[in-house]
DNA sequence: CATTGTGAACTCATTCACAGCG
DNA sequence: CGCTGTGAATGAGTTCACAATG
């Protein structure tokens, strides 16, 4: 096998959209799948799909195919998906209300266990779904009482390296940034920023010149 | 100069990083700035960003560096964001409405000019800021009468290829989808898809084997 | 004999290194 | 002299093509 190589940060993406394919197959009764099957189903090409698993394991049988539920299973196993893990969102606007009540999350094993928030009038309020609106400068005995382990930024971009700041030193080392700014954190830190707005450039552009058929 | 190249995917996203850099570096009084400062604000290698540029033309001058002002409006010409675009949202659950009412969206041109969903219960309501929430199946007419240029999915998983072939046939060919689903369009039809659960998995496997320092 | 697993070939993207120029 | 612009070199990621095999 060919285990153990430097592995593309595409590759990951991608085993997670195979794990969600995975899921409506069985969903769907199937018991079995090609590699052929998957690729078209997830809009790839299908040695992509041999070779990602290929980083990882033999899952397959040659003539045969995956199984959907072994294969759901060790998809979640490399992901590290086959346990739970606890949320702390900063930035009760709109965007964190939708989050901290958005069903995906939960069913995904992603529980949203703290809310904060640096508005005086928000504070102490509650939050949909019944949690607390904590102060922001209680982030850190919060993060050790309640086990978080990945920070969620809906602040401003204003507040977000304040934000980030907080989180580093509470030793929170996963931060999901949905601020229209990039934070700087050592790198022990792992970030990954959702931006709609460079989204939407990328589409304006994509639209006026006509090119990049699919994305992933 | 080097124009017309194929023009990676990744130098698109990044002109919009430089573009905010830009607006910040205007605001805080800087009026030429270097590759070399650009691309240490950015997180990126300096040739990098000349490379990026020099797909586009020639902006800098040699020895001094790049205005400020001048380099904004280039890349705006180029993301095709030096005028505004037209949103409709599908869905109009939390997220929906928490990006109906996002500033960010309208600051940077793109307007949200229409809401559809197809609960009964919601539709004729009126949406945050005074829109009206349309029911899903006038979609092709109001697309028409508002011009709009880019549709929005969030609706849950099991709506959003049907939303998507409504836009499809509406001619609406940039889809901003926040589902939890890869849809298949034509390849006529630009998509950017959300997915939070996504990088939620991603940054799963990514603290659990601490790799990959920094995200684009 | 259909389908996996994977080295080799290829394509795409990034970085280097330096010539070109204000 | 400093910084841009870019061909050449390197590196990363994808696809091909086929041997391996249940």
């Amino acid at each position: 096998m060919q285990k153990s190589t430097h592995i593309p940060k595409a590759t990951i993406t991608r085993l997670s959209l195979y794990y969600r394919q995975l899921e409506l197959m069985e969903f769907d009764g199937y018991r079995t799948v090609s590699s052929d099957k998957l690729a078209w189903l997830c809009q790839v090409n299908p040695a992509q799909v041999r070779k990602d698993l290929g980083y990882f394991g033999e899952f397959g049988v040659r003539g045969v195919g995956y199984d959907v539920k072994e294969l759901q299973e060790q998809i979640k196993r490399i992901l590290a998906i086959n346990r739970e893990w606890n949320l702390g969102i900063v930035g009760i606007g709109k965007l964190g209300s939708a989050l901290l009540q958005h069903r995906n999350l939960q069913v995904r094993g992603f529980n949203c266990v703290a809310a904060f928030d640096n508005d005086p009038e928000k504070i102490g309020e509650t939050a949909p779904l019944g949690i607390r609106i904590r102060d922001i400068e209680e982030l850190k005995t919060a993060v050790k009482e309640l086990n978080i382990e990945i920070g969620v930024i809906t602040t401003p971009a204003s507040a977000a390296q304040y934000v980030a700041d907080l989180f580093v030193e509470a030793d929170v080392n996963a931060i999901l940034n949905f601020s229209p700014t990039r934070i700087q954190v050592p790198d022990c830190c792992m970030v990954e920023n959702i931006d709609f707005t460079v989204r939407l450039d990328i589409l304006a552009y994509k639209v006026r010149n006509e090119i990049y058929a699919k994305a992933i």
